[in-house]
This record gives structure tokens, C-alpha cells and sequence, in this order.
DNA sequence: CGTTGGATTGGCT
DNA sequence: GCCAATCCAACGC
């Protein structure tokens, strides 16, 4: 089996960690041994010092997760229908963390699609919410381990080479537009629909003279 | 204790 | 492209 990501990886500004993730897999063991793997297309960085992150103003219940260790999985609710899964990152009473937005099924597509309701691959794991209902995440999940977890775990998987990716606006958010922490895969066919962000626009591609 | 609106989705125009 | 659905955390009174 691939080796996991290590704590240290995690234990790192999001907007550090959120670019490296993607190519990684992403593995779900369910308690009947169903097994569902995806590997992360989309992510977006969230750090607490930034207006549209849940730890802007401080722990409360609902963020608890994010105010502990690195590693571990922030799960949340929204909209009344949707669960929302993140990576904590930098370290523990920090409230960093980075969202997952969108997988490329790998492994388990039955399991997806029994869960989703709907067949089309690119229509399985290509958003925040969607990702969850494929994966069968929801808030049992919330703060589950990732290091030694047995529930769900990164692996190293294929890392995407800088040049890969595109970097823009974070979708749905009305605040924090300033920073450009959304990181997909260039051209990749399993990203999300992702509203553009009113004011900007489109999501560009990072450019070495940009950063 | 009541109100507001959200890190979304799917269906309809 | 637009909008209702649906719940609950956060915040104001």
C-alpha cells in the first residue's frame, strides 16, 4: 500500500499545503470493508486570518476541529443538505485548514454511484458536497485522523506538477477575494462546476513573475 | 429566542 | 443562467 501523508505535511500554512495536494488519493473504508478512492483534482486554502474562514472569529462547536492537531478531518454542514470536508493543516489552536472541492473517482465507482444516484463519472465527486455523499462523509467523520485513522486517510499518490496548476478566486465566498487560494488541476474534466467569484472572474493560471 | 444567510446542488427556464 | 430547497450555527435583541 502507498505510504499516507505525513503529519508534518500537514503542519504547514494551507495555502502551502492546499497546491500540494492535489494528485494525492484520497481512501475511504467504510465499516462493511467498501472501499472508495479518489484523487484530488480541486482544493481551497483557508487560513484564520482570512474573512471567509470558519476560524476567522474564533473557536466555537461547529470549528472545534479545525482548532485541533493537523491532520485530521474538519467535516461541517451547509445549505441544509450538504457536508463539506477539510484537511486541518498548520498547528493545533491555529484554524487552518484546506477544502476538498473535487475528486477524480479511482477506485469504488459502484459505491459512488449508489451513494450519488447518478452515473456519469465527472458527476460523482465533482464538488464539495458531492465528494462527501460519494464517500459516505458526514459528521461522524469530523475530526476522524488522518495519520492513523482507519476510516480515511490521504496517500502520497501522483503529485501535480506546479506548472499543472491553476490557481483563482475561492467559489461561494463574498469575502477574502483578495486571495487567489483555489488550486485545481489545469484543464481537468473532474473539477467542479465552481460559480466565478462575482468581482474576478475566471480562475488564472499562476504564473513563477505572478507569485 | 428569532432572524439571517451560507466554503452547494439539481432541476427548470 | 437562475433559483428554491433545507438545516443549523452565528449573531442580534
Amino acid at each position: 500500500m502507498m505510504a499516507r501523508l505525513s503529519r508534518s505535511f500537514f503542519s504547514r500554512p494551507a495555502p502551502t499545503v492546499a497546491p500540494e495536494l492535489l494528485g494525492r488519493t484520497v481512501v475511504r473504508v467504510e465499516e462493511n470493508g467498501a472501499r472508495v478512492a479518489g484523487r484530488i483534482v480541486e482544493a481551497e486554502a483557508y487560513e484564520p486570518d482570512d474573512p471567509a474562514c470558519h476560524a476567522f472569529r474564533g473557536p466555537t462547536a461547529r470549528n472545534a476541529t479545525m482548532f485541533g492537531p493537523p491532520g485530521r478531518l474538519y467535516v461541517y454542514f451547509t445549505y441544509g443538505n450538504h457536508w463539506m470536508a477539510n484537511v486541518v493543516t498548520r498547528g493545533k489552536g491555529e484554524g487552518s485548514a484546506v477544502l476538498l472541492r473535487a475528486l477524480e473517482p479511482i477506485e469504488g465507482l459502484n459505491e459512488m454511484r449508489r451513494r450519488r444516484g447518478r452515473e456519469g463519472p465527472t458527476e460523482l465527486c465533482s464538488g464539495p458536497g458531492k465528494l462527501c455523499q460519494a464517500l459516505g462523509i458526514d459528521r461522524s467523520l469530523d475530526g476522524a485522523d488522518l495519520i492513523r485513522g482507519r476510516v480515511i486517510w490521504l496517500e502520497e499518490g501522483r503529485p501535480v506538477e506546479p506548472h499543472a496548476v491553476v490557481s483563482g478566486t475561492r467559489v461561494g465566498v463574498s469575502v477574502g477575494l483578495d486571495r487567489q487560494w483555489r488550486f485545481v488541476v489545469a484543464d481537468h474534466p473532474f473539477v467542479s462546476r465552481g460559480r466565478p467569484g462575482p468581482p474576478t472572474g475566471r480562475p488564472r493560471v499562476s504564473t513563477p513573475s505572478t507569485r
